[in-house]
DNA sequence: GTGGTCTAGACCACC
DNA sequence: GTGGTCTAGACCACA
């Protein structure tokens, strides 16, 4: 199954984020070599020079390094992983926040609630 | 500005979803007068017969009573509009854990990080 | 607002039944003169023909009676409504049955589910 | 032969009546599958849309479950039909005593006639 | 093939 | 004008 994409913004910039959130999760682990382009240009049914894009960028940020004649790899560094897991979760955070508010609900309240989800969570 | 939609669900869930959210947040305030099917469809750029389907949902859910000459009315129950927000607070709650999950961010984690940064929007 | 019928079955004897109702349940009182064929006709939304032949039939079973100058006049003897009335209660017992058989629910049954129901009606 | 409807009220509504029957009958027994929304369209001469809209209807109200690809089930769940029974009784329950007050026949004397009506059954 | 969704356009009752 | 219903025809994902 293809990843999913919305028309409202860049292609490649959805596939960085994807790619990134694999990269932190582990799914591509550090040091590992990535798929080729062409494998996952076709994976997310997107055009190669789009994911090339991707790819471009990822390796600007760190995340990602090229060799050039064997492959894209993760990077080993864990300290910029760790750098990028901290963008995402800033991002889910004020996503968070910034959609309690639209509900008219604010930081104190949503936070409390957030603790109660997770005590719930946690007699599972 | 029409209303964005994405392609992998109904058009008629999202917009439930995103009138729910108007009427929770006070947009669309209790016991007003929501505008028509035809005004409403034509702003969201969807078919009337989508946006009936739509607010149907909506009255069947009791947040919106149609009068039938006169106009669809959002709700005057209180305790209705409360539920609802309940019911978009626990959808919000769930999209942050599993988000931060994904992340390799457990709950207890991920609820500290939100603390956190309750502190630093506290600081502006 | 004119009255309803059905497709399926032809109109005037439809009118036969709504005016034996009325005979029935005292609202067109024994004695007194019904309303001009043109008028019923006029109220039903039908062909004043068809008015006619339904008046005619009720002539012929003696709930109705003409004069000739002056109109036509509800049968004063009891007997005879009462009769139509049994006749009625008839047909109604009858539905009443053959739709419970259709649930699957037996004459018993559905016999004693009436009287359950008599009794919280006899509640209010 | 195509089912019959009156103008009176929505098709939907008469075709979620009458599958309803099907199902609380036995007819269309428990857990097996019912035809196409194509067929019963067909079936009953109405536009496959309003089909689906009845069938959605009693998806709704758990009386059918649908397989994305296989086609629509009847409920197995016994308590269920057995739920949709009492309602639909209860409003043949309804229909008779209010019919019957038409007449000018109270609840007692039309539960009385009742009786007399299920002995002379009892006596074929 | 299945169910599900969407659009376009029409008609109705109500006031 | 309002909401409500119906039809016709199309497209999609799934298997």
């Amino acid at each position: 199954m293809p990843w999913q994409f919305d028309n409202q913004r860049p292609i490649y910039t959805q596939l960085v984020e994807i790619i990134t959130l694999r990269i932190v999760s582990g799914e591509y682990a550090p040091g590992t070599r990535l798929p080729s382009v062409r494998e996952l240009a076709a994976f997310a049914a997107v055009n190669p020079n789009t994911m090339q894009r991707a790819l471009a960028e990822l390796e600007r940020q760190g995340l990602v390094r090229s060799e050039r004649t064997s492959g894209r790899y993760v990077t080993d560094d864990a300290a910029r992983i760790e750098a990028a897991r901290r963008d995402q979760a800033e991002q889910i955070l004020n996503d968070f926040f910034q959609r309690m508010a639209e509900l008219g609900v604010g930081p104190a309240q949503a936070l409390r609630m957030a603790m109660q989800k997770k005590e719930m969570m946690h007699d599972d």
